[in-house]
DNA sequence: TCTATTGGTTGGAGCGCTCTAATGCTGTAG
DNA sequence: CTACAGCATTAGAGCGCTCCAACCAATAGA
């Protein structure tokens, strides 16, 4: 259970200490017979450096932060692909942590990452405060995805809503229909600006918004299309805040005996793989994860890196993605 | 952009660096006087000790290093839940990095995390070759979760797949089935104990097995049923090796319009949200995920504080859970 | 021949912390 | 008044590494 150290490896080498961390960097100022004599012992002795050590001498840092506010969601597994992609060619390797959705054990998630002085923190939809975000912005480069902040410091990457709420709405008329309620998502993160573009979508047909408060999740989903049926207000296409809540409400539209999308049509949000799965199917607004991902380790890079200091604000454009939830209206009349 | 050291503290609190090391250790044997004016000075500093310059000086960690083989499977974030609460009670913190399922790419997440030298690691459902691992093993106490392993150097944990079919096969014959496929998990990790227990517990019940070739996807689901279809050997019911496989040969069943489950049966394997979504609403075999993560972080936990060194293997009992795609035969005959 | 220059190599200080052994300081017993 | 605990506090070495300045040939230029 023991490691062995630089010293090691420059004994059974015969050179210094600190030839041997020349050829662990790839310092090209080193002799091919040294270079390879030193990996010769190295490799022999199992040896890799200590990364702390590393640092702490260095101080700097080629690792990144990332603090996913929740495992559950494969929202943020997407988005970490993309974090890991860019990381990985700049020779950076990433730590994760997550917070739970928890305040508090986001906070101490946040505490622990900061304790391994990251180069860089990637926060993926947090939800402490923005005062603990800035704290954190005074220490290292930090960048917010899938939300939004003002703070001069902090980068954010985040999709447009308005747009891909636009979209949904677009893509409902232009197959005929005219009632379209939104089951928002209330307090959400971005459930803000998709409200805002399925209002603004609305108007612009010359329509009238129906906005049906809701949550992010398949029961609330459920509850508010149980709702609308009781008084009676059904429309004819539901645009949800998000996938999980489209899945609820189809289920409570079929319990009540109604078909999707003979009766009514349906479109969710986020196209998650549940979206995709064959027994879902659903006509969703696809948001490039991977993307974000990439955009948002970019950016840290770009300060860690070439010391950039003005805040960058990335809004990435959606798209629809047509499945088989959705058709013209019918059914009902 | 710059943290302050425990020299600031000491210099401003006017005592030692060491006072206020022990300070931040919460030492005993410091005076209550000394300890309220370190605490004021850190406090107005904003400082917070250097997790990486601390462990190298102590030589432990308070870290435990976890590697997820598929961020994208929320089965592991259930396991990630439980590792995190038991470290935490103890004090511990956890950092994650993941494989996506590439040996290569995973390989190099453990490098990267070993070398940040962690009081142990958690290996989720790993599949980098076992040699990497027992080399692993011998720099650090390490704990395999749903994956086995002969090497008694590493703790396990796992669910009992034979168990698990079992309960299934029982489950459908108790409401009348006789003719049970199962579409098999092929190379899948537990893949073989699923199998293993549903061919035991057919021929327990003087039944035939029937193992058609498949794998742990939605489309592979699909596709086997689909093949059944076309021999016209379409059983009652069926045991898919995961949920996800459960949930494609629902849609090729309904595809091909017979009913789930007037017509035919399904059980799920592994009880994910997806199983428990209204839509879905998939009978399945449940494993105690949190419990998983729970074991493994304990196991950890008493090779790094209690220096234990012969092996521990976990193996739990999984449970049905019945929802509505399990019922009486009856519409084929 | 002597001085620069260059490329390879090394000693030593120091990153922020812990830990051991030594220090100073009280208070109590002899 | 000395001796000696017993406690709170501190100096200093060292964890594994990087980085700077210094060093040492060997070669080139004058």
């Amino acid at each position: 259970m023991v490691r062995p150290t630089m010293e090691d490896v420059a004994l059974r080498a015969g050179v210094s200490r600190a030839l041997v961390s020349l050829v662990m960097r790839n310092s090209p100022k080193v002799s091919e017979a040294r270079r390879t004599a030193v990996l010769k012992a190295a490799e022999e002795l199992g040896y890799s450096p200590h990364a702390m050590a590393r640092s702490l001498a260095s101080r700097t840092s080629t690792v990144l932060g990332v603090m996913v506010s929740d495992l559950h969601n494969a929202f943020f597994a997407e988005v970490v692909d993309g974090i890991d992609e860019v990381a990985r060619e700049q020779g950076f390797d990433i730590i994760i942590n997550t917070g739970g959705r928890s305040p508090t054990r986001e906070r101490r998630a946040l505490e622990s990452l900061l304790s391994f002085r990251p180069g860089g923190l990637v926060l993926l939809s947090p939800v402490v405060p923005a005062t603990a975000i800035s704290k954190a912005a005074e220490q290292l480069p930090v960048v917010l995805v899938a939300r939004s902040s003002r703070a001069s410091t902090v980068d954010t990457v985040n999709d447009d809503g308005e747009v891909g709420a636009r979209l949904a709405v677009d893509h409902l008329v232009s197959l005929g229909h005219r009632r379209i309620a939104h089951l928002d998502g209330g307090e959400g993160t971005q459930a803000g600006p998709r409200r805002r573009g399925y209002v603004a979508a609305m108007e612009a047909h010359g329509l009238v918004p129906q906005v049906v408060p809701s949550e992010y999740t398949d029961a609330a989903g459920a509850r508010a299309i149980r709702g609308l049926l009781e008084e009676d207000a059904l429309p004819t296409a539901v645009l949800s805040c998000n996938d999980f809540n489209a899945v609820g409400a189809i289920s409570a539209l079929e319990d009540a005996g109604l078909r999707v999308p003979a009766d009514v049509s349906v479109v969710g949000y986020d196209n998650t793989s549940l979206a995709a799965l064959r027994h879902v199917s659903l006509t969703t607004i696809d948001q490039p994860r991977a993307e974000f991902g990439r955009l948002a380790a970019s950016a840290l890079l770009q300060r860690v890196r070439e010391g950039r200091t003005e805040p960058v604000r990335h809004l990435l454009t959606p798209s629809l993605v047509v499945r088989t939830t959705t058709a013209p209206p019918g059914g009902l009349r």
